[in-house]
DNA sequence: CTTGACTCTCCCCTTGCGGGAGGGTGTATA
DNA sequence: TATACACCCTCCCGCAAGGGGAGAGTCAAG
């Protein structure tokens, strides 16, 4: 029988760590002075100790050992816990695999442009919402205003009360000049019927949507785009549905292309290739 | 302005981590209502916190991130930080790759046996220790009895105290069926001499040393050499050094084969390959 | 005026221990 | 036999990045 530091140095595990093990039930010291609270430990419980540390190195919580230990479990249960540890175990390389992937990305990125970019590309979900749309052909974007002033006409004639900012949905797959399929929405919650040209329906949901914020004048919105399209292509994304423009600060004038507090999200629902 | 939870629903940030972020520093709202406490965001906010999200994604930690954005920090403090970011997760990576063989490694053994093995090993550091020790050529190993003989002899002589388990030595490089070299040790304190047969000195230290234990009777240890030997070569060490093996508990009558209660510890020093 | 949805602060919980305070033990030596 | 000194004990706090919940205060609409 010896004491806890004897066993601590034969066995190269902290005191603390012994101790934390024998309030978790994975070793219990096979006497403890009722009187003085000592500890004291047997030799041939070495081994025990060895497994503890064996399947600690292979990753499992100090739980799951002891269920280990105490279930004298099959080796049929076992095999299925390594199986699912291997899972996980492959599943955190990958992971830190892509994570590496991305910090390389930002260093190629700082050696190219010798600075950082102003636009930071998330990943989220998107909930479903519920609009109030009009789409339409207009020759440029700024034309979405005639869009804009029907939708709005439609909500003020129905007392609609909106719960979200403005977004345009762009519905063309490729670039034009001229003629774009824009469809302008606002988020409502009243019940609403589809009339005329306004649809209300829900905007459907993303479970992974590219997004970044475009702050400052209307006009170098660009920039955030091509920011974002990079992003989605040096990051294994790729582009499944079109893309909304939140509009979540609007200029002081209504139109405005060169408002600096101009506030604006572009979103894209995206899918690992 | 917004209110927190129209904040967290914009950016899908959990309201717990949003005030989170304030204690921390990291994103203050621009407002906070001196009375109700009340706190109060800008959209363009949302920007700091993407980049926030996105460095998280890096895996820096929020503190790293916390300087980041307060210290306005130059490009090239940046690029020190992204590189060392990439050395750690390449080590972490591969950490799990090895972490990842070892689990295969007790899924195979399992397959093929169709059991567990007894034998956990574990890596550790030994310290130097101070012994006095014997050594000689004797044709079997149960033949070092002489050896301890001479060597207690001479420690009872001096009245010199033992402060921890005897251990035998193997300097054989190879397999030998006659004619063993062995010295026997035992760890004192006092300050002795060399005198005759007896040698006081340091066994050397072994920053990475395979260890583990074979409990019952000393006839099967050599399943225990078997386990290790295998083990090491699986795990991709090699042996660097002469085998020690630590008598922790002594059959009750000294030299007894098949004792249940015999405990040793076999240690080899290793070296990554 | 009330209801229901929000928000606040405060406190405890998570993993696997490490550090330290304050106090009791064991043993070797003077 | 007294004492020094190494050991050991039980709390309690801290860690990272929040999550869960209690109890109480706020805001907007009907």
């Amino acid at each position: 029988m010896i004491r806890i530091g004897d066993f601590s140095k034969l066995s190269r595990v902290s005191i603390k760590t012994l101790r934390y093990y024998d309030e978790m039930g994975l070793l219990k010291p096979i006497e403890v002075d009722r009187f003085t609270g000592y500890r004291y430990y047997e030799f041939d419980q070495l081994p025990r100790l060895y497994r503890i540390l064996a399947l600690k190195d292979l990753g499992f919580s100090l739980e799951e050992i002891g269920r280990f230990l105490e279930s004298g479990l099959s080796v049929e249960q076992m095999r299925g816990m390594l199986k699912l540890r291997q899972a996980e175990i492959r599943q955190q390389v990958e992971e830190e695999a892509a994570r590496l992937e991305r910090v390389e990305r930002w260093l190629r990125e700082i050696e190219q442009e010798d600075s950082m970019s102003k636009y930071d590309v998330v990943i989220k979900k998107i909930e479903p919402v519920k609009v109030a749309s009009v789409r339409g052909v207009v020759p440029t974007p700024p034309d979405q205003r005639s869009l804009w002033d029907e939708l709005m006409n439609y909500l003020n004639q129905k007392g609609a009360r909106m719960i979200g900012p403005p977004m345009a949905i762009y519905h063309d797959k490729e670039f034009k000049e001229r003629d774009w399929d824009i469809e302008v929405c606002m988020p409502v919650v009243d019940e609403l019927t589809s009339e005329n040209g306004v649809k209300i329906y829900h905007l459907p949901a993303s479970e992974k949507t590219a997004c970044v914020v475009h702050t400052g004048p209307f006009a170098t919105i660009g920039e955030a785009y091509d920011a974002l399209a990079k992003w989605i292509d040096q990051n294994g994304y790729h582009i499944v549905g079109p893309g909304r423009e939140l509009n979540l600060r609007l200029p002081e004038k209504l139109g405005d292309q060169n408002d600096q507090n101009t506030v604006n999200e572009i979103q894209f629902p995206v899918e690992k290739v």
